[in-house]
DNA sequence: TGCGATTTAATCGTGTGCGATATATGTTGC
DNA sequence: GCAACATATATCGCACACGATTAAATCGCA
């Protein structure tokens, strides 16, 4: 049991630090999904956004960008690759030409349907009982409200 | 408390995936990264590769490939960059020339000290007791290891 | 010994991600 | 009305990250 987070000053092995956890976590989820997005063409990132979209039409980029927590310089050519895809359309909002409408196709919205099984195959990927991937939702929703509340000080 | 993952054929929101918080939590820690990594003139990823080489030195591409889970196509390029950057020397192996030998120089061994508080700062900003930490470090590493052993079917 | 299989890194193309910056549209104050 | 400011998206350069492929060195076994 001499695996713990300390720190105090004593070196950490990378295997040790949380933030490494979420690091290699999130890399290891990625390689579950892409079997399962491969069929229907599509990267995690983009498939996301199809989720949003699915839940709901016609939203700006600036809406996806909040949900996502992700900038229009990612955005914009990832929205774009979708288009090229025929999955969605992008449209000035006519009472506001600075704003970018993404709207489905009907490909883009028949697609729906053919990832209904994917979110299942998911949860069962992470091999925990329900309970205990509650609690890891609530956890991690605690830690990134506090990681982003982070002063973003130069340097201490 | 309706906001719990269950599948089960329902859809959900995106915040309410657990995928989605290893996403966005993993942006987030990297963004509490950047500002303490900046002085030091590093990314996230080549700090993790300079504490592997600060716990020993004269490793593998493939040995720092197998603690990062990360490819030679990722690596090489990047400890390149550490190598411009004046911190570390790629060398041949003499027995086996196929491996190189990636070993710290002066001023990269030196850095060490300069980064002494990062990790810290790091588990001051995950704003949990430190019980929780080790828990969720546990918890994480479960589901790594399950994600890890899910066998790469091309579809279901 | 010698040749096929394996191991190790490197290369190439594509797709995220970000920060800094640019451009166009909207809003506000005067 | 129009100048100053604000907002929304796009563009650019850089750094990850992967899969597929390549090239070189080594290993294994007949």
């Amino acid at each position: 049991m001499n695996e713990q987070p300390k720190a105090m000053g004593r070196d950490m092995a990378v295997e040790e630090m949380l933030c490494f956890d979420l690091y290699s976590t999130h890399h290891a989820v990625g390689q579950v999904y892409k079997p399962l997005l491969a069929p229907l063409g599509l990267t995690y990132p983009q498939y996301l956004v199809m989720l949003i979209l699915w839940e709901g039409d016609r939203l700006t980029v600036g809406a996806i960008s909040q949900r996502m927590h992700l900038e229009s310089s990612t955005l914009t050519p990832l929205i774009k690759r979708l288009e090229t895809q025929g999955l969605v359309t992008r449209k000035r909002d006519r009472a506001d030409e600075r704003k970018v409408r993404v709207t489905l196709t009907e490909t883009g919205a028949g697609m729906h349907q053919a990832a209904k099984h994917i979110p299942d195959c998911i949860m069962e990927a992470f091999g925990l009982p329900l309970a205990d991937l509650v609690k890891l939702h609530a956890v991690l929703g605690t830690v990134r409200a506090a990681l982003l509340k982070q002063p973003i000080e130069p340097q201490s």
